[in-house]
DNA sequence: AAAAATATGTTGCATTTACAACAGTATTAT
DNA sequence: ATAATACTGTTGTAAATGCAACATATTTTT
């Protein structure tokens, strides 16, 4: 199962990453049309990251979500737009930055959203092996604090 | 760690499979780029899947690569301009469709690939710990084969 | 002090992507 | 038999994405 004995790219784990996360992402799709929630999956996530890191400027948010700059600003017009979040302009190292924090109703939406998923998604892991499901996931965050030491990320 | 503390989406495996396959795609993009590979890391997980499954039509490698058929049949074009597969018309259940099997040239561009990205690869996963990699990779694909059952795919 | 480099956010563009509609054929239902 | 449905691949289109370029402002270098 080591790399030293790949043959096929369908062997490897960045088979087994890529097609799990896409499978996990449309399965999320579908799960967010089907509780008509108003936000996407991507915006959920911005605003969850927001809701943590109150008063975070918008080039760490778009380290955080992994995104560039360009559309880490574009998804934050979007939940600025729906009242979600305020920006304002403040300092970070002496540099004028937009900083940003959910709303009231941002928070409501929020919650709501949380309440919602987790319904579903509890039938879904249930179904499928759950200390496997813990398994995979702890496993997947210490691999993922390794990786981010290898990537050059230029955001 | 299971669902039922879920309280934030950072806590979720959603978010660790998400942010850990976004990762291991920059890093392979930037690889690809680095080593100056001719075709694009989607194309060479297509052309890989090609090599496996010969004969292969387009809507069961879509179902294979879980993209769409409309973008499958789009990097099929690109594979069979650069000459890496041949597409001939035949019959599937009466039907006809467009099969197809790699080349001589696809599977020395294969090889060629697999050889490059193998020895930055190994450099990189031995830098993280090995079994933990190993680890991952198991219970990831038992996680993704479940995940199939649950996920509505209409290619 | 002047120039170069860095930090931050926005805009524009070219690529990718998903989704719907279409065309053609075969199967199934009525 | 005729109509309705399903299968397969392509085309068109709107949205998402990544990347480079730009505008400002600050720090660092020379």
């Amino acid at each position: 199962m080591t790399d030293s004995k790949l043959q096929h790219y369908t062997d490897s784990i960045h088979y087994e990453l890529e097609q799990t996360a896409r499978l996990m992402r449309i399965l999320t799709l579908q799960l967010f049309e089907k509780l008509e929630i108003s936000i996407s999956p991507d915006e959920y996530f911005a605003l969850d990251t927001v809701s943590i890191n109150a008063g975070i400027c918008q080039r760490d948010l778009a380290k955080l979500l992994l995104k560039d700059r360009a559309n880490t600003g574009r998804i934050l017009n979007s939940l600025e737009e729906k009242g979600f979040i305020t920006r304002f302009i403040d300092t970070k190292n002496n540099r004028l930055v937009k900083k940003m924090g959910i709303t009231e109703a941002g928070l409501r939406e929020l919650g709501s959203i949380n309440k919602k998923i987790k319904r579903y998604f509890d039938g879904i892991t249930k179904k499928i092996s759950t200390e496997e499901v813990d398994r995979v996931h702890e496993a997947l965050k210490k691999f993922r604090l390794d990786l981010e030491k290898n990537v050059n990320m230029n955001i």
